[in-house]
DNA sequence: CCCTTAATGTAACTTTTGTTACTGCCCAAA
DNA sequence: TTTGGGCAGTAACAAAAGTTACATTAAGGG
């Protein structure tokens, strides 16, 4: 195990930290579609990502779904942490957007590394961050962008965590992503694809030319 | 100065803590409108605020800004926690929402605290978290509600920032807030007046009863 | 090769939100 | 007292997004 850590957070942990890691840690391995969190769960262990790449999906109680963001290799969920150190549930759902693994670290741990190993803290904080920042353009597109302009950075983003310029998704999954209906998201997507910036297939989209 | 933080902060510092801020924190007192924070500004200093309201905006680049969340006594900005430790620049806007006054930390000493006092790093932790919930409730707002029941809230929020049930603002600040147009929140305040909700008067708007 | 089912295409319509334009009103400065 | 500017009310229209309904198409199982 301690070579995959080495891999994924060569030049972020120091060595003892990341045999630590090695130690104590539990290796989970996951397939596309696997759901890891769900809202409300109780969560006892920090997960950090080793390969493969996570969807962190916000809920409204009464109906509908969003996508927040996508985790990648080297990620943590800053949410989890969130949960972890303040003692609540899970606000978001996690997802494996297609296979990877994770290491498990306890709780108990991570707060003790937090006062021994410094690039730990750094590490941690920098995740906050990052994930803050995640939030912080979430909002933007909610805030200050149209449907068509959501839609099209799904896309760039689903394309670039997937490292592919084919998007094996249907309407109706998109739909959920962007909280919307599948017929907005066919609506828009067949005028993408008169504009020459997509093709679409039967459940698969080629990206031409999109910015 | 040392009495303001042990009333804001009491019960989450040590003495010990209390009394280096003291040592080396520097009191601003700032009155309503003041621009604490601009978009792009570097930021050497955190900000614990001490007693007022300050409410954190975000920007649009090309035009429309968004209200984020409101910052209250025992509050610090995550966000601007964050690009002191990321060493970037402010992503949001702080404008005073009322009178008061924040202590200011050098990053230096906030960075120093972290690994000698725990109440300390509990508290920056806690602000990250409850930073990230704020997010959170701002992204639910925006993605899973109508224009209507978000003028409710930010009336609601509003209300319980200035501890008053006449808000004194214009239907064009409350535009901006919540990035729409002015004639959008007149329609829409006229409405929860025939509701019952509240009552229009120039320049204020009593509540009566939501919710 | 047919049949079923999921996925997509599309029209028609509604609702929500944004925009433009004009009105009247209050208040304070001249 | 007049007047001008900021504020609010409202109508009429436009654009964006959501909804309903139905037709068409592709893929896979029998």
């Amino acid at each position: 195990m301690e070579e995959f850590i080495q891999e994924a957070y060569s030049g972020i942990f120091e060595k003892e930290l990341v045999k630590e890691i090695a130690e104590t840690a539990a290796l989970i391995d996951f397939e596309e579609g696997d759901r890891l969190i769900e809202i409300n769960d109780y969560i006892r262990s920090m997960p950090l990502l080793l390969n493969g790449a996570i969807k962190i999906m916000r809920e409204d109680p009464d109906e509908g779904e969003l996508l927040l963001y996508f985790l990648e290799k080297g990620d943590t969920c800053a949410m989890t942490l969130a949960c972890c150190m303040g003692q609540t549930r899970s606000a978001i759902r996690a997802i494996a957007e297609n296979k990877g693994s994770v290491v498990m670290i306890p709780v108990t741990k991570m707060e003790e590394w937090l006062g021994k190993y410094k690039s730990w803290r750094n590490y941690v904080f920098e995740s906050y961050n990052k994930r803050l920042g995640e939030m912080l353009s979430a909002i933007d597109n909610l805030a200050f962008m149209h449907m068509d302009d959501r839609l099209l950075n799904y896309l760039k983003e689903k394309a670039k965590v997937n490292n592919t310029t084919v998007i094996s998704s249907t309407h109706q999954e998109i739909a959920y992503a962007l909280n919307t209906s599948r017929v907005v998201v066919s609506r828009l997507l067949k005028a993408f694809e008169n504009d020459g910036k997509i093709k679409l297939n039967r459940n698969n989209i080629e990206i031409i030319a999109i910015d």
